[in-house]
DNA sequence: TATAATGTTTGAAC
DNA sequence: AGTTCAAACATTAT
């Protein structure tokens, strides 16, 4: 479910509910639920991939994580993790995590390390990347203090789409092609964004969970990488390990 | 049917 | 004290 794209998708998804009261909130959330009735919500926002749930003074945060999923207006047969309901509708969460923020979220999150968010800044990426020299470009891309809404789907791609080895360390690689990925990674984002909405997302898959390679046509290498030991696709062939 | 997968936090172990 | 790592959570398609 999750990667930044999606979840901005469900921020537009649940627009409707933008200024309601909640009139009843369920699930099975540890979070104390019953301080929500007749609080109403002052807006939806997502930082990469965290949803927020904005009230007067206090905020929402849900994580998808790897199998969260969400109902607006339906129920699935298995008990929510957080129910809300308005007058006019319903929002229902399931398998995901459920926190509530008191602190100002403004102050909790960086709203430019967010690739979707209007004041996404490259600059700042890039400067948050020199930082971290020895790191590998795939465990960078997945840093969601530098590059927030980046999950495994985007990092392969953009890496496929730079002619990047996902290993390459971070001083390695020539400065022009660092700013390459950095502005790549907000660009594919928005591309995923409107072929998810299109649900077209996996037909313009080149790399990730791909066999072959959609340049030279040799079979993709497919490992697990970096410190956070996600799995890669790449093709050796095409993608210049800068090590 | 067993496996693997778009993710993150926690706490034990070193 | 700081780093690393496995475990935990939980769902569904293949």
């Amino acid at each position: 479910m999750p990667e930044g794209p999606s979840i901005v998708i469900l921020t537009e998804a649940v627009q409707e509910f933008t200024g309601q009261t909640v009139i009843a909130a369920g699930g099975n959330t540890k979070e104390d639920i019953s301080i929500l009735d007749s609080k109403r919500i002052i807006s939806f926002k997502s930082w990469g991939k965290h949803f927020l749930i904005c009230f007067d003074h206090f905020t929402i945060r849900i994580h998808l994580m790897l199998f969260g999923t969400y109902r607006i207006n339906e129920q699935k047969p298995s008990p929510a993790r957080l129910s809300l309901k308005f007058g006019s509708g319903e929002i229902n969460f399931y398998a995901c995590s459920v926190k509530f923020l008191t602190d100002d979220i403004n102050k909790i999150y960086d709203w430019t390390a967010d690739v979707m968010n209007d004041r996404w800044s490259p600059r700042k990426a890039l400067s948050k990347l020199r930082k971290i020299p020895d790191a590998e470009i795939c465990d960078a891309l997945l840093e969601q203090e530098i590059f927030s809404g980046v999950g495994n789907i985007i990092k392969n791609e953009v890496l496929f789409r730079v002619r990047v080895h996902p290993e390459s360390k971070i001083n390695a690689i020539p400065a022009t092609k660092l700013r390459e990925i950095v502005r790549q990674a907000r660009i594919y984002s928005f591309e995923f964004l409107d072929w998810k909405k299109a649900f077209t997302l996996k037909k313009h898959w080149l790399a990730h969970a791909k066999r072959n390679c959609a340049n030279c046509g040799r079979p993709l290498t497919k490992t697990v990488t970096g410190r956070k030991k996600r799995r890669s696709f790449y093709c050796l062939n095409c993608q210049k390990a800068y090590l």
